[in-house]
DNA sequence: ACCGCCCACTGAATCGATACAGTAGGCGAT
DNA sequence: ATCGCCTACTGTATCGATTCAGTGGGCGGT
């Protein structure tokens, strides 16, 4: 029975060394032209489809693919507009580089273990956003390969790391609205820890989040209120769950029940702000009339939802090719580098001064 | 200087074969538990992360890793739910089975041989709505793995295919429509070759379009014509281009121009319809009142959109799932199956008889 | 006619693991 | 005491390519 198609093979048949057909290949400048014809016409014939990937991986050591890991519910990574459009911008830049792009994901309640990473070839890891007591975190670093980290966690300078300053973000937010005349202000963030939940959160257990970002845009926005002589600690912080309108919605629902005074609301997506809209209609409250909503992100949505949303834009897209780019630099240079995206307010229709009382 | 950690080295450090400390990640039971946790132990302590995965993919020849193939703009790939609901399929079967998933765009205009196919290695292919004619498809038949095709091209019995009767599907369509009464009727499909652009059709260029669906979906549309005694090749059929909303709602506002008594419009994706039923609004156009749009799809914003789309559903993202499950199973058994999932027509607030004229 | 160089190609070593046949030692049965 | 069997581990061949140090022949220069 005949054997699987090798370079052997392809070199028997055309009466040349294998290394000669491995040069038909990769360095066409090393055998005359009517050879390398002559061997390719052969490849085609025999059905040959080109030197195997994999034991081209072991001997050059490069698998010229990276791997991007996350630890989102599968239902909500890919629609979520956050992850996607981070995708889009990881795989815009892994295409143009002819790199193959290895979606890592790592499912709530699965070992690391029993997922593909570590047993799928990577040049190195894309990390995103994923909390820092994770074990697949750990389980990347034991692998020694460059790393990417994008929001979450921040592993030091010797990692490299893009994200945008979320404390300014959330800054960004707070003195909108102060500036507008808010002063009863309640916030709604997604979710803290690998569990997804609604509930009301005490400043202790804000602190102790796992997710970094939040913490950081809650703590601008805390920033932004203290500096106006507020006190951060009166404000109802609420715990949404899972980044998706119809958890902010439900979030927001329950928040403007326990605290109707509400005039602003800071959420620490679009998603969920699109949801805090939601529920003020439906709660019969205008927005921004009756209440202003804030969101993160800009997501493409934010943009035609209405009302449109105020919000603190991140380069999103942008966000994915830097970070390829730079996982494809440290692959060839072992150095590691930090970006830090630009961020801005954009001012649209959900926010305006509050009413006056009455 | 040191070597890379392996195997080896850590053999020599515990001071047993390499093939025992194989064993010790690979079949635990080949030896004791406490040899077992000494190597495991000195592996950490090495900094080892485990065996390497080209190598181990060389030897045994898999790779526990599918391959994703598509050729359609990076920029809609993320953002359009017909993909990224089919690739949550996928996601979520192949993290079930432990199996990486590689994503492997190939952009218009850059050479298969430029991109990641054939160079990453994988067990087998998902070749997701690509154009018969496209180079990537003779590029992963050439490799000889297992290959599930989904929705584009169909190759015949000996490859697995995933797909849907998008031929009964337009005829669901168009009877429905005619039932309420429509005879001017026009119809909006997305792209049809690897070109994106907006035009009228005729028949002849219908019949020679590269995208099987779309010309299974107009055929099914015209039978259901056929059958109640109307000339199908009296319909107006527009090319949109991208399937996406903006792009659905240029063609239509051109479309509704040029043809100002139509009084439905089938449009072959929800995408489509979204911008249909904007583009119709914009020209003072209320829909169903004024103009009855049906779409195909059915993605989650068809139901929440207003008005609430009347569209052929199918359904995506067990579409996924089942494409990566017969990869996998391909992959095990060698054996190619088909599978057609099962549609049905939705109807909701977007369709309602033609208004009497005048 | 001879030297030396370059072109086009060759051969052996190597990447890091897994598979499989094999072996030493211990133990129970006769 | 001997046999046979099982457990726990070993040694070697192998997967399919790339790398790099050669090598032989042809050709130009003197």
């Amino acid at each position: 029975m005949p054997r699987r198609v090798t370079l052997q093979t392809l070199a028997d048949h055309v009466g040349v060394s294998r290394t000669t057909v491995s040069n038909a290949y990769n360095r066409p400048d090393q055998l005359t032209p009517a050879l390398r014809e002559r061997i390719l016409a052969t490849a085609e014939r025999l059905g040959y489809g080109g030197p195997d990937a994999r034991a081209r991986m072991l001997r050059t050591g490069t698998t010229r693919t990276i791997g991007l890991l996350f630890t989102e519910d599968l239902r909500y990574v890919f629609s979520d507009p956050n992850t996607t459009l981070f995708m889009r911008g990881v795989a815009e830049t892994s295409a143009l580089a002819g790199t193959g792009l290895t979606l890592l994901p790592v499912p709530a309640g699965m070992s690391v273990d029993d997922t593909a990473v570590g047993a799928t070839p990577t040049d190195g890891y894309l990390v995103f956003s994923v909390a820092a007591s994770h074990p697949a975190v750990h389980a990347v670093l034991r692998h020694d390969v460059p790393l990417v980290v994008v929001d979450e966690p921040d592993l030091g300078p010797t990692t490299s790391f893009v994200g945008i300053d979320d404390r300014r973000g959330g800054r960004l937010a707070a003195d909108h609205l102060l500036a507008l005349g808010h002063r009863e202000i309640a916030i709604v963030v997604h979710r803290l820890g690998p569990e997804a939940r609604q509930r009301p959160l005490t400043p202790a257990q804000l602190d102790r989040a796992g997710l970094r970002i939040v913490r950081e845009r809650v703590g601008g926005f805390f920033d932004g209120l203290t500096a106006a002589g507020l006190d951060p600690t009166a404000v109802t912080v609420w715990e949404a769950g899972d980044n998706d309108p119809d958890v902010g919605r439900d979030a927001t629902t329950q928040l403007l029940r326990a605290r109707p005074t509400t005039t602003a609301l800071f959420c620490t997506t679009d998603q969920l702000a699109i949801g805090a809209t939601q529920a003020a209609s439906t709660l019969g409250r205008r927005v921004p009339t009756d209440l202003s909503v804030v969101g993160f992100d800009d997501i493409p949505r934010a943009a035609t939802w209405t009302p449109s949303l105020t919000t603190v834009r991140q380069p999103l897209v942008e966000k994915g090719r830097v970070a390829a780019e730079l996982l494809l630099e440290q692959v060839r240079t072992g150095t590691p580098r930090r970006v830090d995206l630009p961020i801005e307010l954009v001012v649209r229709q959900s926010t305006a001064p509050p009413q006056a009382p009455g």
